[in-house]
RNA sequence: GGGGUUGUAGCUCAACUGGACAGAGCGACGGUUUCCUAAACCGUAGGUUCCGGGUUCGAUUCCCGGCAGCCCCA
């Protein structure tokens, strides 16, 4: 029996017949005030007419008090518990008994398409790419630890106008070496060149351009085999990222490969009576639930995201009849998204549509742009990252590898540990953070914690004989019985600020515990039990750094 | 003009969706290393939760009205 279960009975017993829906009990606010509370008598007074103290009296001498130390009526009308120390032991025993650390697997049975990342081809990745990316790649491994069946997919931005100018661009303004090794850097250069010729007042560059664009849309020979190539090296480069990132896509189906579907989506929202001609474009009206007009078709004949994403949805359904799609973009889409959704629903997509908005990334209070020239390259913040991680550990004898790991795993969580919803202005010091709430703090109370753990010399394997005595030791195990809970929470809200934080948490208490609590130097059995309990924390530590995508090291 | 979103300590952010005295990190100040990794730990200072109303036992959270920033649509 749950706590919940526990309380449940006693509501149940005390006010027969009515209802407490949501009922639950919480970890406590103080630990003064117990260890876990439940509020639900407050809410339920006036149904009963009773005063709330009065309330919460009654369902506290129905309680069955088998696993509580004490349990008392507080305030208004809290019911504040204290759990036993050998309710505690029993817990954590069941806890490291159980597989992934507890995770329930809700998700067995069912698929779930992420659509993450997603940049442009023919241009290099830059700081801004890191939300979606390390954000979408989080919750990718969050869903598939809770069982479900994960398809993480690229839409990268691989089709339209750039292309045209690309291609001229390549064909004009580059070296015959730059075109025999060809790199995306280079791809990068000839865009800026052709672009700003195609600026130029006669427009012939311009036209030229579109020409291009023509030929490749009609299946030019020549220029789709460039296309191609550029998709390839623009391919190569991500993944050259992805590799330091520790983010791994099933499958990379851009833009384009949705092209040839949108005829056919455009003509079944026409059949549906959904899109109307306006102006030469074809509509879908959405005022009505104030979502304002989505083009399906634009009146130059072109298509937009709209159509393409509709296009794409329904792909997916074909291929993979996922029960659900995560979209993770920036906020600035969220009402095309809310179009789309809506425009599937009127056709009848049963398939679930989540859209997951983060604040964009800024850089010294501006949007990032070429043009801002406030631009950094993945790359380079990367390298500096591991860079400025190495010349810290390079003074205990650290590997570059592992200054990859400690700095790499300090960009991530500094994305991570924010609520996606913020905006976040990039700033070096920030995002290379070593100390305080950051990755490194965690990776270094996991490395110490394995350390301990191997200097015990083997540790008893039995899940059994935990024992809870002193503040510290209680304060770790009720918040390590949490962990599950905090997996469950960031999967529903989307947002692995939640895991992060809950993981902080979990650190600062080991910390504090492990400063305070010999553990090594204590009698048996406690000597035991303490290990038990460390190699608890440590085992959730590294699956939860795991779930941030973020590695966990043995050694610092 | 319409819509969205944000506003919490000097700075960056939390607050488990309505609960107790609003918590962390950084920064500031002070302390801890013959002892299991000091990337750590312990303590002190720091708040009109943008402003004004409302809903109720109770509001950072929900509603209405302002103000400010950012974003989207025309």
């Amino acid at each position: 029996m749950t706590l919940d279960d526990i309380v449940k009975a006693a509501f149940a017993a005390a006010f027969p017949g009515v209802e407490t829906p949501g009922l639950r009990v919480v970890p406590a606010t103080d630990p003064k005030f117990g260890d876990y509370q439940c509020n639900d008598a407050l809410k339920i007074a006036k149904k009963v007419g009773m005063k709330p103290r009065d309330a919460a009296q009654k369902v506290a001498d129905a309680l069955d008090k088998a696993c509580f130390e004490k349990v008392e009526v507080a305030g208004p009308g809290f019911l504040n518990l204290t759990v036993r120390g050998d309710w505690i032991a029993q817990r954590l025993s069941e806890l490291a008994k159980a597989d992934k650390c507890g995770i329930p697997q809700s998700g067995k049975g069912k698929r779930v398409v992420i659509d993450y990342s997603s940049p442009n081809a023919a241009k290099q990745m830059h700081i801004g790419h890191i939300r979606s990316t390390v954000i979408g790649c989080s919750i990718d491994r969050i869903f598939r630890s809770l069982g479900y069946d994960v398809i993480a997919d690229n839409h990268l931005g691989d089709w339209g106008t750039q292309f045209g100018i690309l291609i001229k661009g390549y064909r004009e303004c580059l070296t015959d070496e730059e075109r025999a090794n060809l790199t995306v850097a280079n791809l990068e250069k000839c865009y800026v060149l052709s672009a700003a010729k195609a600026k130029e007042e006669d427009g012939v560059w311009k036209d030229a351009c579109r020409a291009e664009l023509v030929k490749l849309q009609q299946g030019d020979k020549e220029n789709l085999a460039l296309w191609k190539r550029f998709i390839e090296i623009s391919i190569g480069e991500f993944e050259r990222m992805y590799a330091k990132l520790g983010v791994k896509f099933d499958t990379y189906r851009g833009e384009s490969f949705y092209n040839p579907l949108m005829p056919g989506v455009v003509e079944k929202l026409v059949k549906a009576g959904l899109a109307v001609e306006s102006e030469g474009a074809l509509v879908v009206n959405l005022e009505n639930e104030n979502l304002g007009v989505a083009i399906v078709r634009k009146s130059d004949g072109g298509y937009n995201y709209t159509t393409s994403d509709l296009a794409c949805v329904e792909k997916r359904v074909e291929d993979y009849d996922p029960e659900r799609i995560i979209y993770v973009t920036d906020d600035r889409q969220k009402l095309h998204f809310a179009q789309f959704f809506s425009i599937c629903a009127k056709l009848g997509q049963k398939v679930k549509l989540v859209h997951v908005p983060f604040g964009l990334m800024s850089y010294q209070g501006k949007a990032i742009s070429t043009r801002e020239g406030n631009l950094i390259r993945l790359d380079d913040l990367l390298s500096e990252a591991v860079r400025r991680a190495y010349d810290i550990v390079k003074e205990r004898g650290g590997s570059e590898e592992l200054a990859a790991q400690i700095g790499i795993g300090a960009v991530k969580y500094a994305d991570l540990s924010h609520d996606p919803a913020t905006a976040i202005d990039f700033n070096w010091d920030k995002a290379l953070a070593l100390e305080g709430n950051s990755g490194p703090y965690l990776q270094y109370a996991h490395a110490r914690v394995c350390s301990l753990l191997a200097k015990a010399g083997g540790v008893d394997a039995a899940p059994e004989g935990f024992i809870i005595a002193t503040e510290p030791e209680k304060r770790l195990a009720l918040q390590l019985l949490e962990f599950p809970g905090a997996v469950v929470r960031a999967a529903e809200a989307y947002k692995p600020s939640v895991l992060a934080e809950y993981l902080f948490q979990t650190a600062q208490l080991y910390s504090s515990f492990y400063q305070n609590t010999p553990v090594l130097k204590s009698e048996e059995p406690v000597r035991t039990a303490r290990l038990k309990l460390c190699r608890l924390f440590g085992e959730i530590v590294k699956m939860a750094l795991s779930l941030l995508g973020i590695e966990a090291p043995e050694h610092i």
